[in-house]
DNA sequence: ATTATATTATTATCATATAATTATACATCG
DNA sequence: CGATGTATAATTATATGATAATAATATAAT
């Protein structure tokens, strides 16, 4: 049975009335159609777009702006604001991006960043982790293995796994790096199903290097997983562009 | 009673009832007076305690659930969510966690993640800068100058500087960690006005290695820069820290 | 014991009214 | 002419009160 967790993000938000407009809204601004600077409607013509009382366009715009994607000021209007001021790391805003962005690319920002990051996560975990906090990641790895051998996804206990680094780093700050590991797996996992279970025994290593306390192999155990899984993704996408090339 | 904001990064709040309500309910929450899965007061409740209607409750619960620090469900009320979800990247999150927080803690976490971050970033921009970008970073350094000679405080022109080499990285997620410079950065100016004349030369180095285009050594010059300004502000904090146990 | 149903607390949405803010245009004055 | 104050109007900010939808909990029926 699935736990509807951390990652719905395929899934359409249509909920409620509010995260639908929350919904279209960011991604429209997202995707580059409503752009900064540029006039944006008003509370009332966004009322009569969405057909929505005006409670729950303010609650909307309350909500993008504190993602930073607008701001709203009275007699001025909402406007759009610069990517700059955008919190990219918030999981619904890289949703949108992901879903409005070749692919390739997108995942290549996403392990760009995962590999300044992760890396050092596992040497400081190395150093760090509790006795318990070895064995949440230990536990995810052996889960890794049962649904493997299962044949199912798997990609909860994996995302478990790296966040359990994450966590055992100890460092707050770290953690917030979740969301991006959530949505680089769930991406992998969409271009190929088989993608974890390659990479087992370079996880299991990462396991092996923070149980031993050796936080420089740790490091490199996870530089290796981070760059050959990039590797692997990036391999299939080329290979389903040259596809769709050819299809034409 | 209400902290007034220490830090205010970009707007200071308070400005409207709205801005008003976040503030207070924002940092409550992150000091942990609110602590998740315990009773979080209802609409009505929030609605007595702050004088406020119910639309702008409402408004400040969507925009502090746009964070992740809250969770409201029909029926069940409104609820804290777990650390783990929170947007501690989040310019105003990240203002909140610092003014409860030990300085000396939070400064240490801080560079941490900048340390993990910005090295690699200034090998990007050695990489990828476009001259534009190069001009940017140049000029932002030479008014730093200006500004140490003129004696004035210069942490715009230090953010900008930073920023410019995380633009330069061409990866659109790592402009996010600007947000975590800029609080950086602030603190460091808090706590000792003279740190960034004092390394102006390392930002000087940083500088010329992305010019000449050699990625290893801009990386290094970085890496060399972040510690050495970590141990100096840790130093002048543990003297402050002295200072106040010998006033006991 | 299990399942269906009713109750009820809470948020979700709507409609409307008034207040506050501020960009703009205009008028006034030095 | 240029600066500075002032009225106007557009837009968001806030308030109020009503109804709808939702789901946790209690109750009744099987």
């Amino acid at each position: 049975m699935n736990t509807p967790g951390f990652l719905d993000l395929g899934r359409a938000r249509k909920r409620n009335l509010f995260g639908h407009v929350v919904e279209v809204l960011g991604s429209r601004i997202v995707r580059g159609d409503l752009r900064p600077m540029e006039a944006f409607p008003n509370e009332a013509d966004l009322g009569r777009e969405f057909g929505a009382s005006r409670s729950v366009i303010r609650e909307a715009v309350k909500s993008l702006a504190a993602k930073g994607l607008i701001e709203s000021r009275t007699r001025t209007g909402i406007r759009v604001l610069a990517p700059v001021h955008w919190n990219l790391l918030d999981v619904e805003v890289l949703a949108w991006r992901y879903s409005t962005m070749p692919p390739a690319q997108f995942y290549h920002e996403l392990f760009e960043i995962r590999l300044m990051i992760e890396p050092q996560a596992a040497f400081l975990a190395a150093q760090r982790a509790t006795p318990r906090q070895i064995a949440e990641i230990s536990t995810a790895f052996d889960e890794m293995v049962a649904a493997s051998e299962a044949g199912v996804s798997g990609i909860e206990q994996d995302l478990r796994f790296h966040r359990g680094i994450l966590a055992a780093g100890q460092n707050p700050l770290l953690l917030q790096m979740g969301s991006l590991i959530g949505v680089g797996l769930y991406i992998s996992h969409k271009i190929s199903s088989e993608s974890y279970t390659v990479f087992l025994p370079l996880h299991k290593k990462v396991l092996d290097a923070i149980i031993k306390r050796s936080p420089d192999t740790a490091k490199k155990a996870m530089q290796r997983l981070l760059s050959e899984t990039l590797e692997f993704v990036s391999g299939h996408l080329r290979k389903a562009e040259a596809v769709r090339q050819r299809a034409r």
